[in-house]
DNA sequence: AATGAATGAGACTTCATTCAT
DNA sequence: GATGAATGAAGTCTCATTCAT
């Protein structure tokens, strides 16, 4: 056998990370952190714990890295997001949090999960902390330029709002119909005749 | 010597329960269920591992103590906020919210990582669900009773928004001030010349 | 109160002991030695674990206790069976065999478990061991007087014989006639026309 | 550096599960099922105790598969036992009756104190009472080619006295001459000229 | 005589991690 | 790059035993 390119070692590398990744992401989100063992999650990628170790120095490991790539996805929806309008920009962040409620509320599920191992991980409490209060300047600067009173308020508000909506779905799961709650939402921040 | 009565009996026993549980309720609110071992929580009470034994059948059965005691507690306080004027009744919910976070912040801690417990524990999912479901109906009553339009869906976002500054709390602690928040909420929700 | 007597003491000890050590007999039967706590015992005997460690210095102790209190009892119905045609004592012990599988195939049970702990306890194996020489040679005297030949090895077959049916009644019980093999048994070395 | 190839490692497992085995049964037939722990177990082995659960799934479970195992191979010896002549596969049995008392005392020690789990494990109940019936059956049939009268009753009966050697056996070895047993059971069952 | 709260050693089991191949 | 056998620390839980009352 002639050995592999140093190109294609590298594209092996992503895709098996990739691959224990998002197993580690359908387990977490599924049975939380501690439940999930390393032994079920190299399982469930089709790979052996050894090979886990060789991309992940540790369980721990895993995780910050699976955090930062989940953060980085979501920079993204975030920047495809923005309109020029602003109302139009709170819009498109409100349907697109309902889409994500309905179509991977595991995803959710999992954010809830490593949000609360904010005490135990140091990196999750930077990490989380200052992306709270970047949306929440976000949104607060959109409100800004709809000229909302008090936007400051107004922008911690939503904020806090869209996280009790994910903590809710997540317990009420199948007794709380969300799709009254997006159109209510829309409309009490986003139309033009409406004063919050 | 005597053996001691059947009433001193039932008052060690609660005495050790109570020093147990509050243990339990300090460690798993700091580093969550998982991460709290019993002999932790032993060590902690001030008391023997064996002993821990002789009151909860097992970790999960503490836990399991644990709510149902704090639910009955919340149920006692609850009873006490409401008043005549459903103004005034929600008023006191949102200040006594906020008096919460203030001096039990690690109560709130706790209540939220049952709450993600929930896929794992039936008997949190059946027991959030309830609550979950009696406390928006409750809501929905008073700003019924106020005269609020669409006071369903408005329910349903106060009672998401409370949660939702639970966990913001949580996340933001010491970046997060509460007091604004506080006036703010009063303010929209429980002022008669304001609307939501 | 009036201070009991030492005779009345004497008896409420007798009587409490003799509560604890039947209790023990059914659980430990039923369930084997190790699996039998002393909690469980002190339940099912109505007395509380301290008053059992009056009795009994230890679990092995109350063991010994028990196993002595058999073979005491044992010697006493060996007793009644004595006739004076050495082919009548021979069926009288027989008979009595199958009555107690019968009737009392938990005390069977209890001396089977016991008799494997003989590697465990000292006490077990020197006890044993004397009773299993003495029922033999009292066998073997009986063939003797009846005139059987080779009555040393006749007399540990049957000893064998008779420990072999109690293992086998507790192991098949249910699918193991014991009747037919009582009277072939009685037949085959009981009546004068019959040969081993 | 390739990974060792499916057959070394089923070798590896395969050496590792006997060595345990080996290891478990000498400890069990020596102290008992359940004053043997895994640890003891492990360190009789050579192994940790990681990797025990690495092969046997609990305790229990490797009682189950040294069980099977043994059973397995009492098969194989039984084959290797039946002759032409029903007296010759006779006297095959009994002869290796006692070798194996001779050799292997600690395995019909083990036999024993599984026996006795009866009640407790499932899975023995079942096996021993269908290998129970199995060999009754079978030496009811060679006593029926022999043509010894009441076939059924003579053969539970040397099954029974089998069982019986072995308890005799074990609890007054040092004691027990076996070998004049075992010519006195060889003539009594399997010469032309004699009658039980 | 009698109680049962309290202890702590030790049992079984799990699992992150290492390393020879 | 890849494997999985092997380890051992740590966790949950049980239970014989002690002792203040």
């Amino acid at each position: 056998m002639s050995p592999r390119t140093e190109a294609q070692n590298r594209e092996i590398r992503q895709e098996s990370m990739q691959k224990i990744m998002d197993a580690a992401s359908r387990l977490i989100a599924q049975k939380g952190y501690e439940a999930t063992s390393i032994a079920e999650i190299a399982r469930e990628a089709g790979v052996s714990k050894g090979l886990l170790y060789n991309y992940f120095s540790s369980k721990q490991d895993l995780l910050e890295k699976m955090v930062l790539s989940a953060m980085s996805q979501a920079d993204d929806v975030m920047e495809r997001l923005v309109a020029d309008d602003p109302r139009q920009t709170l819009e498109n962040m409100i349907r697109e949090l309902f889409r994500q409620l309905h179509e991977r509320s595991e995803h959710i599920r999992l954010m809830m999960e490593l949000t609360f191992k904010i005490d135990r991980f140091d990196f999750v409490r930077k990490m989380a902390s200052d992306r709270y209060q970047f949306y929440i300047k976000f949104i607060e600067d959109l409100f800004h330029k709809i000229g909302i009173p008090d936007p400051a308020n107004e922008a911690r508000m939503l904020a806090a709002l869209c996280d009790g909506i994910g903590v809710q779905y997540t317990v009420l799961k199948g007794v709380y119909s969300i799709d009254q709650l997006e159109e209510f939402l829309v409309n009490k921040y986003c139309k033009k005749d409406q004063q919050t």
